[in-house]
RNA sequence: CGGAGAGUAGCGCAGGUUGGUCAGCGCGCAUGGUUCGGGACCAUGAGGUCGGCGGUUCAAAUCCGCCCUCUCCGACCA
């Protein structure tokens, strides 16, 4: 194996800040010359970039293999019919981008790939001694997300490595499954990361269990909540939080009182001068052609996830006025109390019942009702848990405080049973010569934001500080002049030496000042770097450098020593 | 899709309100020279349909209209 030479490489790095950018990660990628911008959420990677990239990738290739999984490549192009089977053409909106080809069919790019590859295992899966089975492959994914930002965080082209197992039943795949659980914490560890693994919601990929991993990250694009006592953890959509009901006390007569001005729970408490707790917020929302009231206790957020699962949908969106007003309600004002209409779906939060004389709206301009209880005074179509976990509710296991993150959603691993392979016809013959849907498990990994995320929690004020494992080279040899002959010989052999000896090794062998050299060195933030000057010819030793921490070790000029003295470093760094 | 902001040289920006020596600055780039252990210096030089289209005007980077693109916040999101 060569080293690199940078004067011949394609390594363009910016002194100064791009104005775009605003997360870490963006900003070192843009200036270490590892990605660069087409068009939003669409990059190209550099060298450099990709070398650090398949550098990812080569750890997920190996945790994948060592729990059985078999790399395949599917097609980024789908025909639309294939989505129609299953539903998801429409589930799936305006991020999934769709065409024609020129006979006129439907195709599409595909964002994720459970109906080809169950497609595929329709086909080709008749017998249960063929499973089971794990395929999985890297590829690229388009989806025209409405909001692409962070730079390869969350970007519309990305590379993903999505994995598919196929099982005879339910206790294979339970069996299965925490082993790729276990392969993902390996893969993020020697990432050098340790994301948080959270119970999730399988959303629109069905399924019964699912969990996601989320990188602790104050800016990231996703919600959950964790509690520091017992370590149960949730994303935001699917968290539950122990609501503490209120002290019993006897139902009051129902009684209406004046607020003017009071169009909000936080002024109709101010008014009263009461607890936002002691009211009854009603929201509104429209899930097709119905017309869902909400009814939650005042100091309550409605999840709109909970909601839509509850209740079936995928559309759901807030009411408009005229809604509202159509059932008898009246803005601002609204009541459960005195509603009517066939299309109106009253949902009560299990907060409700166990509430006490709340004040709700009267349904009238300026009036409030006191002492309003559930369900002596309206009823509903449902009561159960709509609302989000708030930062510092009670944990559902163990009592204790849920704290709300943020964070950065690198992997998502799900149950998703036979969703799939039901709707699209995949189905084997069991050993007793029975026909049944396969059961699978489906699981992704964002390669590209994993990267990011490296680099998120790798960096320093001078640039990025690669672990070893993913780095794009693991030393940087940087002489100083390389119009000197003898410094150049140097450098080329230590170069050389440490290439041979299974190395990727990076030569500056720019003519620039040495100032601009280190500085290109922390930014591109190669775990060693070893420096050849006039000093070395002059003391007949080289300085390494480890990124990570600034120390430095002179070491003697010899290949050899050189050589222990990095994979030394290496090995702790 | 809603809110906010931005598009002037490869990058970072000024100019715009008051239309007219207004095509500018820093970095980078090219050439020559001096430097060479933590973003050096001198000299010379190249590089821009001022996002696009249309309008107002004797005259538009500057004023008006429409459109495009990008960023951030929100809605959304395997």
């Amino acid at each position: 194996m060569a080293y690199v030479r940078w004067s011949h490489y394609f390594l363009p790095t910016w002194k100064e800040e791009p104005a775009e950018a605003d997360l870490p990660s963006h900003r070192l990628m843009l200036r270490a010359g590892l990605i660069r911008p087409l068009a939003a959420g669409i990059y190209t990677y550099l060298p450099c970039g990709w070398r650090a990239l398949r550098r990812v990738e080569a750890v997920v290739r190996e945790e994948m293999d060592a729990i059985g999984g078999a790399e395949l490549h599917m097609p980024v192009v789908h025909p639309a019919e294939l989505w129609a089977r299953t539903g998801r053409l429409d589930d799936f909106g305006p991020s999934l981008v769709r065409f024609e080809d020129r006979a006129g069919r439907e195709m599409l790019l595909g964002p994720t790939h459970e109906e080809v590859v169950t497609d595929l295992a329709r086909r080709e899966i008749q017998s249960w001694r063929q499973l089971p089975l794990m395929l999985y492959q890297i590829q690229t994914k388009f989806r025209d997300e409405p909001r692409s930002r962070g730079g390869l965080i969350r970007a519309r082209e990305f590379t993903m490595k999505d994995g598919y197992s196929f099982h005879e039943d339910a206790p294979d795949l339970d069996r299965y499954y925490p082993e790729v659980y276990r392969a993902y914490e390996r893969i993020f560890r020697r990432c050098g990361l340790s994301p948080v693994p959270v119970e999730a919601d399988p959303g629109l990929m069905g399924g019964s269990g699912s969990h996601e991993f989320m990188l602790a990250h104050d800016q990231g694009e996703d919600t959950f909540v964790r509690c520091a006592g017992c370590g149960y953890a949730a994303n935001r959509e699917g968290a539950v939080a122990v609501k503490e009901p209120d002290p019993d006390e006897p139902l009051l007569p129902q009684e209406e009182v004046a607020t003017p001005n009071c169009y909000t729970i936080e002024a109709v408490a101010a008014f009263l001068g009461i607890p936002t707790r002691k009211t009854a917020k009603a929201v509104f929302y429209r899930a097709g052609k119905e017309l869902v009231f909400v009814v939650i206790r005042g100091d309550l957020e409605v999840n709109e996830a909970k909601l839509a699962r509850v209740l079936g949908t995928t559309e759901l969106s807030p009411a408009t006025e005229e809604d509202i007003v159509a059932v008898g309600a009246v803005p601002g004002y609204a009541s459960p109390i005195g509603i009517s209409g066939d299309e109106v779906v009253v949902v009560v939060d299990d907060s409700i019942p166990s509430a006490r004389n709340l004040v709700a709206g009267a349904n009238k301009e300026g009036f409030h009702l006191r002492n309003v209880n559930f369900p002596r005074d309206f009823p509903a179509q449902l009561v159960t848990d709509v609302a989000l976990a708030r930062d510092g509710d009670p944990c559902p296991r163990c009592g204790g405080m849920l704290r709300v993150q943020h964070g950065i959603e690198l992997g998502h691993i799900f149950k998703l049973g036979t969703k799939y392979s039901q709707s699209l016809g995949a189905t084997f013959l069991d050993r007793d010569g029975q026909a049944r849907p396969l059961v699978m498990g489906c699981y992704g990994i964002g390669i590209g934001r994993l990267l990011a995320a490296v680099i998120e929690s790798h960096h320093d004020e001078e640039g990025i500080v690669w672990p070893t494992e993913v780095a794009p080279f693991q030393v940087l040899v940087t002489v100083l002049n390389p119009k000197d002959g003898d410094q150049i010989a140097l450098a080329t052999s230590v170069a050389t030496h440490l290439a041979q000896a299974g190395l990727e090794v990076l030569l500056d062998d720019r003519e620039r000042s040495p100032g601009e050299k280190f500085h290109d060195a922390k930014l591109v933030g190669i775990p060693v770097l070893a420096v050849i000057g006039p000093r070395s010819l002059r003391t007949g030793e080289v300085d390494l450098e480890r990124r990570r921490d600034g120390v430095r070790n002179p070491t003697p000029a010899s290949p050899d020593s050189i050589e222990r003295a990095v994979q030394d470093l290496l090995r702790t760094g």
